[in-house]
DNA sequence: TGTCTGGCGTAC
DNA sequence: GACGTACGCCAGACAT
């Protein structure tokens, strides 16, 4: 039996905070009550319950204003926009069927104390969802809490974990520390280390004050003051919760009712809300059962036979979800220590090498009886992240054919802008708390997963395959038909794509970067050695901090710029400035570019080459950019240095084999033509239909001259306008990047919106409704969040349409070239990407018709209205290819 | 010794 | 405050 209270209050005030702004057509607020709408659907889902109230606070005041007149007197009145929508939300937590509870003279909290004491008597689990930490004091056996919005589950180990303090210790806590916004007074000085501590050494309030006069300086003196003149003895009973209220209600009346779906219809109509019929839908399909823990039933399989009827039983199922356990890294120089699987409810765990004297199947034997299941096209796999255990079982040469769903990439396709590891998404959308591998290893326990017993790690194990086997039920069953095609056609086939491009790698010149870095530390000493020479001390040019000191307090020289945090900034922009009239700039300038080439390339890049493979294999992601482009790490192959002569040393290390040649072939102003096709701009979509060089178009319909007679500097301001747009540049930023005036650049921008309208209605009509619906959408249907209300939220809506589809666009490009090679029976291999690059190896005869396939192939990736443009070229180096 | 933050700089 | 999305280096502060 499981009771979920939810402070609904608190709830609809975290909403209110976090709420897009939404109208009703009279124009009254109505965002927190979507949002809170929203939250209830949630809870609900992630912690199915027999038993609901939904608790709000009754207006007026309560009891404890009568025992503290000034009770909350600090708080600002409640805001107006939230208050009108205190009723609404009430309206649509009856419409949804969940029992509602508001009861005078009392505040929500009391009733939450009162009902989960009454189920703690009845061995009744409770789930409380709140962010009042005055909740906490009832967390405890069998009584949870959980934040609405964090996902975040509180424990007793995890209350203590956050305030140092028991469950049981927190009314106490909150009495010492005080709460400035319910004006509840506390003792003065003591914060929360102070008190937790005090809590920690004499266990609860009384004991602290039968010691407090040993308690020495000034928070003794005012421990004393406010146990003498009654303000703690007050504080403590502000604190503490009525948990004797008179709900008038019988325990059977928190049962939910089904929802009523005409007055919920009737709601969503009258308030505005198009998107609030699935939340319904869920409430309908509640079902009671709390799940059982993920893993704790775990079978350990430790030999041939019990294997065997595994693979029996996944070929029955037809899909199964597997996770692999390992030590070392990168994943391609990983090892395998175990393996996990789930089917349906069951779930098992294969020891294979841990450090353990007891039976395990030996390694080749096992995954060569898995082998046929991965190789089998009809049988479906999941795993979470599985582009990881791909590599994994290909370290072993275990292929895998057919669909493999991946929990993570399925995650990040409906939300991108929330976590999307597995403890993270098994919280939110199953409820399930999972121990973290860091539990399981870490220093004094056991240093890798190999040392971890079985026993121990096939809870853990099991629970990964379990969670992902169930995740992928919730997060691909009821997806939005868009977003739907964006993952099953874009995002899920891309992850093989991915997998045999790291695997590939690319070939580095390390002895030529070693030649380079070895240059570049003699230069840096010389320049580290004038540095102290001019300021006559010695000092480290690496520091910021140092550096500053020296050019602006020592040297006398002018500040520009600030930092974020109000120091003083020696950015390159503040340092140019300086250079010519003090020599130290100068030398901070060079060092600077030196110590970054060499620091993050030309020493870091050999020493990521892989024994095994003589090559460098980077590790992209799909879910780290929210606008849905790739990244890259370990390393970063997205950031080689190109703009200056001396980056592109660095460039030139990546190279090819002899006998064959790097092809990289570039989507020409991709976001730019991707502009002109969203915002159906006549003059834009005219020039890239003309096939213009773009820029000198621009600067032509901006300054009124014929193409021809367009100046070196008016095609730079248009270049930069053209950049700068996509971003949602300002008169400021673009004043900036073209040192003129901010009236110029002013005048310049309004220039541009008159000759391309197109582009400024749907700059404003993208930023407005993204930011009202909070997503903007790809063409492709990619959704991208767009959160909080400023220009920096504009801007991001601008911009969002733009990368994300590109990155859309390229992703279909790879698919189909991966397709192709596969098919081809060429032995060209893609090697990388970056954003709007594709980066080929091909033997020297295969290069040229590789080169017009890819050609033909990207410029063909999508129709637009606009044509697609990709320039090929290929070489012995990325620098020559490029 | 490890972890986190700030400042900075590379790419598209 | 002012131009979007990333990754990663080094210094320095702080906890262990």
């Amino acid at each position: 039996m499981r009771l979920l209270l939810v402070d609904a209050t608190a709830c609809l005030f975290r909403a209110f905070h976090a709420a897009p702004d939404l109208r009703a057509d009279d124009g009254s607020p109505t965002g927190a009550v979507f949002v809170l709408a929203n939250i209830l659907a949630k809870l609900r889902r992630q912690w199915p319950a027999e038993l609901i109230a939904c608790v709000m606070d009754a207006p007026g005041g309560t009891f404890r204003h009568r025992m503290f007149p000034a009770y909350k007197a600090n708080r600002p009145p409640l805001d107006e926009e939230l208050r009108v929508q205190i009723a609404p939300s009430a309206e649509f937590i009856r419409a949804s069927g969940c029992p509602l509870l508001v009861i005078s003279d009392v505040e929500a909290d009391d009733v939450i104390g009162t009902l989960t004491l009454r189920a703690a008597k009845e061995k009744c689990e409770v789930i409380i969802a709140s962010s009042d930490k005055d909740l906490m004091q009832l967390v405890g056996d069998g009584v949870k809490m959980v934040d609405g919005m964090q996902d975040k589950i509180y424990d007793a180990e995890a209350v203590r974990k956050k305030f140092g303090v028991t469950p049981a210790q927190m009314a106490d806590y909150l009495a010492l520390v005080g709460d400035s916004a319910d004006n509840i007074p506390g003792v003065k000085k003591v914060g929360a280390k102070t008190a937790a501590k005090w809590l920690n050494e004499c266990g609860d309030l009384d004991s602290i004050l039968k010691q407090s006069a040993g308690i020495r300086g000034v928070v003794g003196a005012n421990l004393r003051a406010a146990a003498s003149d009654g303000t703690l003895a007050l504080s403590r009973k502000l604190v503490e919760l009525k948990t004797d209220v008179d709900a008038g209600m019988e325990w059977n009346e928190l049962t939910p009712s089904p929802p009523d779906e005409a007055k919920w219809r009737e709601l969503c109509e009258r308030y505005n809300f198009r998107n609030l019929a699935g939340a319904m839908r869920e409430f309908a399909a509640q079902k009671s059962a709390p799940a059982p823990k993920a893993g704790g039933g775990a079978e350990i399989v430790r030999d041939p036979d019990a294997l065997r009827r595994w693979t029996e039983k996944i070929r029955a199922a037809g899909e199964f979800a597997f996770d692999t356990e390992t030590i070392g890294s990168p994943a391609m120089a990983a090892e395998i220590v175990g393996f996990s699987l789930a089917v349906e409810n069951e779930s098992a765990y294969v020891p294979l090498a841990h450090k353990e004297d007891t039976p395990q199947i030996p390694r080749a034997r096992a995954l060569e009886m898995m082998a046929p299941l991965f190789a089998d096209s009809g049988i479906l796999k999941i795993a979470h992240n599985a582009k990881y255990d791909l590599h994994i079982l290909a370290n072993y040469g275990v292929e895998v054919a057919g669909i493999v769903e991946d929990t993570k990439v399925a995650a990040f396709a409906r939300d991108p802008g929330s976590p999307t590891n597995l403890p993270s998404l098994c919280a939110r959308h199953l409820g399930a708390q999972k121990t973290t591998f860091k539990e399981l290893v870490d220093k004094k326990t056991a240093a890798n997963f190999a040392e971890v017993d079985i026993a121990r790690a096939a809870p853990y194990a099991a629970s990964d395959a379990e969670c992902a086997w169930r995740l992928r039920a919730v997060l691909t069953g009821a997806m939005d038909a868009r977003v739907r095609g964006v993952y099953e056609e874009l995002d899920r086939p891309l992850v093989p794509v991915l997998l045999r491009m790291e695997r590939a790698g690319v070939l580095v010149d390390a002895e030529e970067l070693r030649r380079f870095a070895a240059d570049m530390r003699t230069r840096m000493a010389q320049l580290q050695a004038r540095a102290v020479e001019i300021a006559g001390e010695g000092f480290n040019l690496n520091s910021p901090k140092q550096l500053a000191k020296m050019l602006y307090d020592r040297g006398g020289a002018a500040v520009s710029k600030k930092t974020a945090t109000g120091e003083r900034s020696t950015d390159e922009s503040a340092l140019a400035k300086l250079a010519d009239d003090f020599p130290l700039a100068a030398v901070a300038l060079e060092h600077r570019q030196l110590a970054k080439l060499t620091g993050t390339y030309a020493e870091k890049l050999p020493r990521m080459i892989l024994a095994e493979t003589g090559r460098v294999h980077t590790d992209f992601s799909q879910t780290a950019a929210v606008t849905g482009r790739l990244s890259s790490s370990a390393p970063n192959l997205q950031n080689i240095p190109i703009r200056t002569e001396l980056g592109r040393r660095i460039r030139r290390a990546f190279s090819a084999p002899a006998g064959s040649a790097l092809i990289s072939a570039d989507y020409s102003q991709i976001e730019l033509r991707l502009m002109a096709h969203v915002s159906g701009d006549a003059a834009l979509r005219g020039a890239f239909a003309r096939g213009a060089d773009i820029h000198r178009q621009t600067a032509a319909e901006v300054f009124g001259v014929a193409e021809e007679a367009v100046s070196a500097e008016q095609r730079r301001a248009a270049k930069a306008i053209n950049f700068g747009l996509m971003y949602g540049m300002s008169a400021f930023g673009l004043a900036r990047g073209l040192k003129i005036s901010q009236t110029q650049a002013r005048h310049y921008m309004d220039l541009y919106f008159s000759r391309y309208p197109g582009v400024a209605d749907f700059m404003s009509r993208a930023a407005r409704e993204s930011v009202a619906r909070g997503f903007s959408e790809t063409i492709f249907g990619r959704r991208v969040p767009v959160s909080g209300k400023g220009g920096g939220a504009e801007r991001a809506a601008i911009n969002a349409p733009m990368q994300g589809g590109a990155a859309d666009l390229m992703k279909r490009a790879m698919i189909r070239a991966d397709e192709w090679l596969r098919n081809s029976g060429l032995r060209t291999r893609m090697l990388l990407q970056v954003h709007d690059e594709l980066i080929l190896e091909s033997p020297l005869e295969e290069a040229e018709e590789a080169g017009e396939r890819l050609r033909e192939l990207m410029t063909g990736a999508a129709e637009l209205s606009v044509p697609l443009a990709v320039e090929v070229r290929a070489g012995g180096n990325w620098d020559e290819a490029h």
